[in-house]
DNA sequence: TAATGTATTTCATCCAAAAATAAGACAAGC
DNA sequence: GCTTGTCTTATTTTTGGATGAAATACATTA
């Protein structure tokens, strides 16, 4: 009847994915053993989580025997869900953007107004310096070191992403994994055809955050990969909003399955012209929308 | 009596260099007020950091008059000298690199073998996870990221340096603070003229990092600027040592004033071309010297 | 024999209190 | 009026113990 820790929430997810991986379905058994071995992790928080799905009735024990599996586990849940940490993380990023929060803060002040202990606010802020954007004070306190509402960064972020990018396809080790496009075709699909809300905007987000991350990982080239999901990180914390409408989510997604195609036609040349236009316009979209400062930014994410 | 903390050895090193480029001589008056306002700290450690220079027989304190600089500080001391963590942060990463800890680890196991607390260990552990060294195990520990002797990350380490620093310079907004040129010319000179000893390695290594950051920094783009100054700190993790002898630095500053005197003429393309080809000629070396996976490892840097 | 059940050990985090240190205010001296 | 000396306050860091969780070893059962 304990409440179940993180890694434990996280293991029961991870074993009913890989039920699913397997096609096990109802009636399959499963071994405590090999789940942990395959999740390299003791047996001991593997027990815990089996005890979680039983309670849930996806799985029963038989004492001494082992754990049935009751019902194959349907569709996908929820997926990861952001942390509080993650969460906080935003809200500081949101309130030093819309100039909520002055240049110069001590942990503190930040404790009494995120409502968070200090271990956490102590990752909190390591990870934003991390991002560079906080550093120490000498002595007491931390500053952050863009203004509110700079603009510059926004061309900058996209000049960089065009120096790495198109050519992370053009790198010697470069090599898909298998099945990743048809994935992430599929997810495509999927955004074009369901209706849009605004909920949506996290999804999708998250889907484009893992499609430009997934071809830097191909590149076979680690510097490229870190610095691309570097961005990803810096950019969840102030994008997670989607202020273009449908019709631009169209023309993303589009030119994201041209892409995939190209990829799989194996012209990588063309692909990595490809990416780069789609970079080149994703910039003059920001900065268009820039001109008037603030509207993308009020927009607010992870409200609800 | 009491032993200096870091913030005020910190700013004891700080007044010196500050007296310096003031070009105040002995004699000379220091105020507390203006030191605190320009360290951007308040008057406690500036306090202290003076006691502690009135301790070495650097200045002299008269009560209720202020504090009069006794000798010109004369040639800079040690410069930065590491800290305990980042020394600790250098051993990690050879005795890993050598093949001395294994791939996984707890905190304990680090905390003994190296003699140092939580807190700091836990910082350290904290920054090589950004510079994606390591990762947290689910469960406990810790575990290496790379294998030892990884010779492929050599390579693309310097293909990511390819894409982005010669661009670099590029940048529209490119700018070189007034000066820097001047200095950095002045340091190579230096090295070229002094006679060569294994102690000098590190210094070459910060003058290297310093010249690579240094036109990053002046590239305008935050995101170039951030990414080499992360090379730079994972390279100073492995690369403390110079393994190639003085001809090797003799050409690697030949080079660099190249480039400088290129810029000072203002054609940033030829220095663009200069640097691509700077780069790989430094690409080809590592390869040639990984050829044989352990000469340049085991030269230890550091041991005295 | 290979799995689960149980107990022990090791490890990491959390919490509260105390110590250390910086920031800021006020008084005193030149 | 500006400086340094002194004191108070606020913030941060450290420390030790307590708690909770994971790893490991051992016993038990099909």
């Amino acid at each position: 009847m304990t409440s179940p820790t993180k890694l434990q929430q996280d293991l029961a997810e991870r074993i009913l994915q890989m039920v699913k991986e397997d096609g096990l379905g109802a009636g399959a058994w499963l071994s405590e053993n090999s789940a942990a071995r395959r999740l390299n992790v003791s047996r001991t928080p593997v027990r815990a989580a089996i005890d979680h799905l039983a309670r849930q009735g996806l799985v029963r024990r038989h004492p001494n025997k082992g754990v049935e599996l009751l019902s194959a586990p349907a569709g996908m849940a929820g997926g990861a869900l952001p942390d509080i940490a993650e969460l906080a993380m935003v809200r500081i990023a949101r309130d030093r953007e819309s100039g909520k929060l002055p240049d110069e803060i001590s942990e503190l002040e930040l404790m009494r107004r995120y409502e968070i202990g200090r271990p956490e606010l102590q990752r909190l802020l390591a990870r934003l310096a991390d991002l560079d954007m906080i550093e120490r004070k000498p002595g007491y306190g931390w500053r952050f070191l863009h203004g509110p509402r700079d603009l510059s960064a926004h061309d900058e972020r996209y000049r960089f992403r065009l120096l790495i990018e198109p050519m992370g396809l053009l790198e010697p080790g470069f090599a898909l994994a298998p099945g990743w496009i048809e994935e992430m075709r599929t997810r495509h699909r999927e955004t074009l055809e369901r209706p849009w809300r605004e909920s949506s905007a996290i999804g999708f987000f998250e889907m484009n955050a893992d499609f430009h991350e997934g071809l830097a990982a191909a590149s076979g080239n680690r510097f490229i990969h870190s610095a691309v999901r570097r961005q990803n990180q810096m950019r969840r914390l102030s994008n997670y909003d989607w202020t273009f409408g449908f019709e631009r989510v169209v023309v993303n997604s589009r030119e994201h399955l041209q892409m995939l195609d190209t990829l799989e036609a194996g012209d990588r040349e063309l692909a990595s012209a490809l990416m780069r236009s789609h970079l080149r316009r994703a910039m003059q979209l920001r900065r268009a929308d820039g001109l008037d400062g603030t509207s993308s930014i009020d927009a607010v994410a992870f409200q609800n």
